[in-house]
DNA sequence: TTGTTATTGTGAAAAACGGAACAATATGAT
DNA sequence: ATCATATTGTTCCGTTTTTCACAATAACAA
């Protein structure tokens, strides 16, 4: 079984690009194309096709809606995701209004708030009460939750829609949280991200004055 | 020189841990309490610590106080780090808004947007009109942007502001941007995120049944 | 048909990474 | 003072990941 998350990232960008060169009318592509694409290398897209089994034509490269069809289904792509938001704060709502997850498949059917003044229940994403959240999460069968509280109440919300069935997290909030068993936690902080961005910046430009 | 992302996120970690350490009073900590916090090995904060020449005591374990200075003068940490949000639409200014990156010594000083409506130069964190970034960036010394563009015009704001001097971007825009030379770029791809958290719930749900 | 060329698919080599092990040693106990 | 113990710092080793290299072969040209 595959355990490389940046194997399956590549996965993920190559599809997008995928997507772009369609756009653009290319029928098939080559895996050069593919790595200028993605900024990577023609031997990392061949071997990453490989390992999925994926192949394509000598000399005649891959032929792009095929390749897309195969990418789609190992990413899980080929049905509709549904997802919760925990939290409807700033990122929460954000994230609620968001159009672009559709495209992808990922549809947002729900938010939950502790704070009443959020709540709405005639948007076009609900945002409900937080009590209603287990009977939710059972009901629609939902398996992927965005979880966009404050850091203090994060590991509380997490254990709780871990226990209420949630099998995925994507946790905005900026510290690590104990997954409960079955349940991954992927993490998006944005803190982590800038600090990393600023540290290369700084060792890219003390290197060069050396 | 370390090129090495994951280790750099894994100091940023310890140090967030040790300021929660800190905070519960510990003055001194061992690797393997730093491991628990973050979620590693013993070894592993040892050799991250080793590499970058921080040393403890033997026995003793390692002194918070200057373990943290010595994280954060590596983390850049030990100046305010300005940043500008390019784009104040809903993430742009969920953004602007947040308070966490203060405590990090991360402050946004402005955000830009094309929108005539977007500017408000009465804010806090004031919304300029894009005709004065190019000056800002240069006036301020700006290293350090978020984009928060729509997709379409992503690549061209990124050129504009490596040209005006930016040296890391911080791109929120899900496709593949090109840095300019003597710019880098970092993504925070939330498709890609969930895509990805979708497909290691997929695999491990089908493993667990086989 | 034959030869030439472009491109894949993969096995092998190299590099990067993380974890285990252990010698060195400071600390505290007796 | 001596010993036992806990913990670091670093070397070594296995694994994972990436890159290299090239044989296999499909497409195309002559
Ligand atoms: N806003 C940003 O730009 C940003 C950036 C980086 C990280 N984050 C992180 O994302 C998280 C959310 O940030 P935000 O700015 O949206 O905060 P916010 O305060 O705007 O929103 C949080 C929402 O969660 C709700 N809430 C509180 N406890 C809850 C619970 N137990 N269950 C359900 N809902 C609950 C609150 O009522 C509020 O509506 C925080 O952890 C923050 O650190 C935010
Ligand atoms: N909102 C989300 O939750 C979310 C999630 C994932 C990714 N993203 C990505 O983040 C980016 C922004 O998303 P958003 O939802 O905030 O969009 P948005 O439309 O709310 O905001 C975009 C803002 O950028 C401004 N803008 C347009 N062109 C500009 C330019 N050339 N220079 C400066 N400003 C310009 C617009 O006026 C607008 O205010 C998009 O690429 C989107 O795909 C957003």
């Amino acid at each position: 079984m595959i355990t490389n998350k940046n194997c399956i990232i590549r996965l993920s960008r190559y599809k997008n690009a995928l997507y772009r060169l369609q756009a653009l009318g290319f029928v098939k592509v080559f895996s050069d194309n593919l790595a200028d694409a993605v900024g990577g290398t023609a031997s990392q897209v061949r071997k990453d096709f490989s390992i999925f089994g994926i192949s394509g034509n000598k000399k005649g490269g891959y032929q792009i809606d095929s390749l897309l069809e195969k990418l789609n289904s190992i990413l899980g792509k080929d049905q509709l995701q549904k997802v919760i938001v925990v939290g409807a704060g700033h990122i929460g709502s954000a994230l609620m209004r968001y159009r672009g997850f559709e495209k992808e498949g990922i549809k947002i059917i729900a938010g939950f708030d502790i704070d009443p003044a959020k709540i709405n229940r005639s948007n076009p994403i609900p945002v409900l009460p937080l009590e209603e959240i287990k009977a939710f999460i059972k009901t629609n069968n939902i398996r992927i939750a965005i979880l966009a509280v404050p850091d203090i109440a994060a590991q509380q919300a997490a254990d709780m829609i871990c226990a209420a069935g949630v099998k995925g997290i994507l946790n905005f909030a900026p510290l690590g949280l104990k997954g409960a068993e079955g349940c991954i936690i992927n993490n998006v902080n944005v803190e982590i991200e800038l600090e990393n961005l600023i540290y290369f910046v700084n060792v890219t430009e003390k290197t060069r004055k050396a």
